[in-house]
DNA sequence: GCGCAGGTAATCT
DNA sequence: AGATTACCTGCG
């Protein structure tokens, strides 16, 4: 199915960082793995997308994950007063959104960047969802539940790359699975309240728990400070971010900010091209 | 071979 | 409280 999506930049969202299952398929296309789906998406230009799957499915799964009820424009207007490296990354990054993806898929996938590159994040997702995902398709497996990973032995995490993280790894997925931490529940609660759940997770600290509460629960308050975001911060707010100026929208400025920092340094905005199947 | 990559937790002062 | 350091692994 062809829809119009104005104001939606399919390519800088998907190379933005906040997702791990999604790549650069060549022709303007990007292939995903989210809820137990394999999507192909097309960018045919003048804002134009070509979805395949049914209009139905785009209407319960897609129009959601990518946040599309959201008004952007309205967002990026807030941000008009923020000074001129503001604007010009926002000129730079305009159409990024931020994905409505799965609690527990972005809760293990930040665990498991610390000190990690973005594609070898995208290897160890992509090695756990192989070994102890659901088969969804041609090569194509779901991220695991939190009770499969619970269950994995610590050297077939291991296998996977994850190095010292695999009792993070291990032990979250039992506490989420367990339900001492529900992440339905504690979807409930106010900001400060998630940040102080999700810190009870091991392998989460105040940057993970950021990206857990901006990207898993969409929180658009969030503001995961990572290396990129302090440098950018100590170079043009030296006197400190005026934040509350953007007050409950600093995770999307964040998003805007880690683009265009990366495109500045020379790294790819891109989504990195399908990697060949990891070997296990 | 060495340093670093979207940090965290343990161990200092 | 704030600063320092080890930590798996892969890649330049």
């Amino acid at each position: 199915m062809i829809v119009l999506i104005p104001n939606f930049d399919l390519m800088m969202t998907a190379g933005s960082g906040q997702c791990f299952r999604m790549w650069d398929h060549g022709d303007n296309t990007v292939r995903l793995f989210a809820f137990h789906r394999e999507l192909y998406i097309k960018s045919l230009g003048d804002g134009l997308f070509e979805f395949s799957c049914s209009e139905e499915e785009f209407a319960q799964i897609w129009q959601t994950y990518f946040d599309l009820e959201t008004d952007y424009q309205a967002i990026q207007d807030l941000f008009k007063s923020g000074g001129d490296y503001l604007q010009q990354a926002l000129a730079f990054s305009s159409g990024l959104r931020i994905l409505r993806q799965d609690a527990f898929e972005v809760l293990i996938s930040f665990i498991i960047s610390q000190r990690k590159s973005i594609p070898a994040i995208m290897d160890c997702v992509n090695r756990l969802s192989m070994r102890f995902g659901e088969r969804i398709g041609q090569n194509a497996y779901a991220f695991p539940s939190a009770p499969a990973l619970a269950l994995a032995s610590e050297q077939q995490l291991k296998s996977c790359g994850l190095g010292y993280r695999v009792p993070y790894v291990k032990e979250t997925s039992a506490m989420v699975a367990s339900g001492q931490i529900a992440l339905d529940e504690i979807a409930q609660l106010d900001d400060h309240a998630l940040h102080q759940s999700l810190l009870a997770f091991p392998g989460v600290g105040d940057k993970v728990a950021a990206c857990t509460m901006l990207f898993g629960f969409h929180r658009l308050g969030a503001f995961p400070v990572d290396v990129w975001i302090q440098r950018a911060l100590e170079r043009e707010y030296p006197e400190g971010i005026p934040s509350e100026q953007f007050d409950g929208f600093q995770g999307v400025l964040q998003q805007h900010i880690f683009c265009y920092e990366r495109h500045l340094s020379g790294r790819s905005i891109r989504p990195p091209c399908q990697i060949a199947p990891p070997s296990l």
